[in-house]
RNA sequence: UGUCCCGUGGUGUAAUUGGCAACACGUCUGAUUCUGGAUCAGAAGAGUUCAAGUUCGAGACUUGACGGGACAACCA
């Protein structure tokens, strides 16, 4: 009754950072977070575990979270990606109002910011090869040693900066570098390169700047500059954070510092989550483009079917931890499956029909049975399908000689047909040639109509069904694990690709659906009854409809056929 | 031969900050149903990587092992 009487809710270590803040005054601020993707490529799930969390935690807390695009690196980035991962997370649920920044509105003061650091002689330029400064950081057992330039005076450093973002030098010839400790046991405080030279054009930027700065220059200042009070991170930036610490530390001028806070990235079995694997996938067409429903992206997984609330329960039930931890693809399904089962109607469909002729029902009479849209759900209401003397069942559900416990058809056996009438197996038709069994031969008992209520006959099974002379043809993608191996990306001895699954993708054609799907849209979620959860794909037109399969039922039949 | 991070049922997470380990998924029973789905009821499954210490009491604290991961891109 009591409030005190549930279950806490326990909250992430994150949350109760930022919990811990806001108590200490928090710098007198709200809790401002960011998410700041690359635009390099499109978004997937671990993707939204981040949007989640900065997004949810200023939510949560009254706050703010802005979209920063952190577009330090030309060569990578393109507009295209922009506007895709904006749709992105507008699709999850989040908005950023008009707080859509992008790391190359701080350009200026960035430059600025390392002017400043050179005047207080806290950084230099480099005339050294990337390969020479390598050599020199060290290892991360073995100390680096100082650059023959390091000692350079500021004047010349001022200079040599300038010039380069003039363009008098060449990529490579020269980079700014901070002066900080090539001893350091941390590899990112060895005096790290903080800006270089790049001469393609940038997408926003055009080729007003010669010099970029690097990730760890650029990050935390953007965050700095926005006002941010915690930079929610994934577990690789941690040791990045003594050096996100020591630039704060040259460039605050009050007590307010953003906090970087880092948590374990989504891992997903039997998927690859590296940007740079998927478009390698994508590249060279093992999939078809970044929306291919077999890819852990959010466009692929809206194509597939998924919806956004599955997502984030997803992600709400996994957390955020610091463990690095492989999470099970099929607590998604299951959460999809919770989500569709509640929100979508049930409607027949036949993947592989067999034609099943009613001897004893009259030839050109149609009745239309009324079936429940969702037994979840009464608001769905009811709908009539049609009825007639040849209808479609699923070739798995007619066995000639079915094994122990099959429940469905075989000769002189009974089943109901969903929604119809008890039907009898008196023969069948088998090719001679192939042994495939044909056609099906059925009497119905007249006395059995659904909704009928003197009838105390039981059968087993019941089967859905589409009148063949009603059926709608469709095609069906059915698509399975992308690879075959738990995780594709952790072996050593082989490369990721190895694992892919060849049977990934299954295209159905001839199925059969009932005459209510006519003129679904893409999108548009379904469940075929007894096989699973399907979504009308964007490639479906009015003379062919496409479905996807998002995922089959449970089948305990399938189990115990094993 | 470095620095930092992490180690709880099969999996993912909890444990009110020291009080005899909880939840979800999965698994297995059973009930029920005109979806072998869903739903409902129940069960099995870890003594918290190991060892020592502090304490009346440790999954939580200390130390040390062991195991895993991150870090040596002019990527983010």
């Amino acid at each position: 009754m009591r409030e005190n009487d549930k279950p806490k809710p326990s909250i992430s270590f994150i949350e109760q950072f930022i919990a811990e803040d806001l108590k200490e005054g928090n710098n007198g601020r709200p809790v401002h977070t960011r998410f700041p993707p690359e635009p390099n490529g499109y978004l997937h799930i671990g993707h939204a575990k981040a949007i989640c969390l900065s997004f949810g935690m200023a939510q949560k807390y009254g706050g703010k979270c802005n979209l920063r695009f952190d577009d330090t690196n030309p060569v990578k980035e393109e507009v295209e990606y922009v506007d895709a991962i904006k749709d992105d997370i507008h699709w999850l649920g989040f908005d950023w109002e008009e707080r859509e920044y992008y790391a190359s509105d701080y350009f200026a003061r960035l430059f600025d910011f390392a002017v400043e650091l050179i005047k207080k002689n806290l950084a230099y330029v480099d005339d050294q090869t990337a390969a020479v400064i390598s050599t020199q950081k060290g290892t991360p057992s073995q100390p680096g040693q100082e650059s023959p330039f390091r000692k350079r005076e500021v004047d010349e450093n001022l200079d040599l900066f300038y010039r380069m973002n003039k363009g008098e030098f060449d990529e490579g010839s020269h980079v700014l570098r901070a002066k900080i400790d090539m001893t350091s046991p941390n590899m990112h405080l060895r005096d790290p390169i903080i800006y270089r030279i790049i001469t393609s054009s940038h997408h926003r930027t055009g080729s007003k700047w010669m010099v970029y700065p690097m990730y760890d220059f650029a990050h935390g200042q953007s965050d700095y500059f926005e006002g941010i009070t915690h930079s929610l991170c994934t577990l690789e930036f941690e040791v990045h954070r003594p050096l996100y610490d020591w630039f704060i530390d040259q460039l605050k001028t009050s007590d307010y510092r953003p906090r970087q806070i880092e948590f374990n990235r989504l891992n997903l079995t039997y998927t690859v989550m590296s940007k740079r694997k998927l478009l390698d996938l994508v590249r060279e067409e093992k999939v078809n483009g970044w929306d291919d429903p077999r890819m852990p992206t959010l466009c692929g997984l809206r194509r597939r079917g998924y919806t956004p609330e599955s997502i984030k329960r997803f992600i709400d039930l996994i957390g955020y931890t610091k463990v690095e931890a492989i999470n099970d693809i099929s607590l998604l399904e299951h959460t999809i499956r919770e989500d569709l089962n509640i929100r979508t109607p049930r409607v027949f469909g036949v993947l592989n029909p067999l034609k099943v002729i009613i001897k004893n029902y009259p030839e050109g009479k149609v009745e239309n049975v009324e079936l429940i849209n969702n037994p979840e759900d009464e608001t769905m209401g009811k709908r009539l399908v049609p009825f007639c003397r040849e209808v479609y069942i699923e070739h798995d559900d007619f066995m000639e000689v079915p094994p122990h416990k099959f429940f469905r058809l075989a000769p002189g056996t009974e089943v109901r047909l969903k929604g119809a009438y008890i039907i009898k197996c008196e023969g069948f038709k088998k090719n001679e040639k192939t042994g495939e069994i044909e056609e099906v031969y059925c009497t119905y008992d007249p006395e059995t109509r659904s909704g009928g209520n003197t009838l105390d006959k039981k059968v087993k099974g019941t089967l859905h069904w589409v009148s063949a002379k009603h059926a709608v043809d469709a095609e069906v993608r059915l698509y399975d694990r992308l690879f075959s191996h738990e995780d594709p990306s952790g072996q050593k001895c082989a490369d990721f690709r190895e694992f892919l699954n060849p049977e990934s993708l299954k295209t159905l054609t001839g199925c059969k659906v009932e005459p209510s799907l006519k003129s679904a849209m893409p999108l548009e979620k379904f469940q075929f009854q007894r096989l699973g959860y399907f979504c009308v794909d964007y490639d479906s037109t009015e003379t062919n409809l496409v479905f996807n399969r998002t995922v089959p039922l449970k089948d305990t039949w399938a189990k115990i056929n094993k």
